[in-house]
DNA sequence: TGGAATTGCGTGACATTTCACCTAAGCTTT
DNA sequence: AAAGCTTAGGTGAAATGTCACGCAATTCCA
């Protein structure tokens, strides 16, 4: 191990400020989608990956990967999933093993419905309280440690994924 | 509504970031307390939160707020936690409709002991990733951002607390 | 003081997530 | 082409989390 031992007084303030966003960011996005609309956070986050996923598919592996979940979890939640017409599963014709996960029209409809107040909650609670000088610095130093977790975590890393309310075209 | 619509692109950027991160890191730091102690993250969040509440001990309701958790769920998993004698439950003397959660002696134990590992993902993950002079520009932001969502957010405002780790003393 | 409203929690049914294991398809070697 | 490996997924049971509701202690106020 490089040197141990604990977190400097400054490394100690971020990670603090990082953990208290995280919680309360997590738990009020939840909230917010479960009332305004039928959807779950989870439900969200899989369907803001399969929607910017080329053609709109995604095999689970790498569908798990995007999201950070277990693939057996994202299997049973796809199958949830499917039952409510937001995504259907077919295997793949090249390799009969993996299992094509797509937003349903029907799923890419309720999706964006959803977007509208999930960005707007996002804006509120995220943008509103940060200052406009420190957008850029948030955005270069989350940029630089997702870089790092991707180079030392034991997730692979992406393909081109964002989610919802995020494209390319400003 | 303040002025609806969607994130302008600097925005975008660092939501993007943001929640490639926190969906990284939660998978990672799940892993690595379930493989390296007998702790789920949950169950060190719960711990983290007690151990560094005035003498060690909080009612349901203030611990929930802290970590942004469902009362009922804090209910059924300090149960779970007590059995394993991590955390102990009393009825509090002043008001006696509220439980008072308690981190055992044996809890505290486990807690630091798991804390040696996490942190040392915490630095390799987070901070080895960070630039020196990004570590003050990201607590800023941050910090803004959960005063922001404090004031704006639904969650109760916490008592003073810090994830493990995280001490006064330099 | 005596309801009525509020507050803090626990509970049980139900939904979701994890874990260990299973199958089957592709790949490699012989 | 069969044996053995590896890889993608599904599955069922157990662990965990959510939701709606209920109970009891406290508070409010007429």
């Amino acid at each position: 191990m490089p040197e141990g031992g604990w977190l400097d007084s400054q490394q100690q303030r971020a990670w603090l400020a990082y953990i208290r966003v995280q919680l309360r960011l997590t738990y009020e996005m939840n909230r917010q989608l479960q009332s305004d609309s039928d959807l779950s956070l989870p439900d969200y986050d899989v369907l803001t990956a399969l929607s910017v996923a080329d053609r709109g598919l995604m095999p689970i592996k790498v569908l798990a990967a995007q999201i950070g979940w277990e693939r057996s979890r994202v299997s049973h939640h796809v199958r949830r999933m499917a039952q409510r017409d937001l995504v259907s599963c077919s295997l793949s014709t090249s390799d009969r093993r993996v299992t094509e996960v797509r937003l349903t029209r029907h799923g890419r409809r309720v999706l964006e419905d959803a977007a509208v107040g999930h960005v707007e909650l996002v804006r509120r609670l995220f943008f509103d309280g940060l200052p406009r000088e420190l957008e850029g610095p948030l955005s270069q130093a989350l940029e630089s440690v997702y870089t790092n977790i991707i180079a030392q975590g034991t997730l692979p890393p992406p393909v081109d994924w964002r989610p919802h309310g995020v494209s390319d075209r400003p």
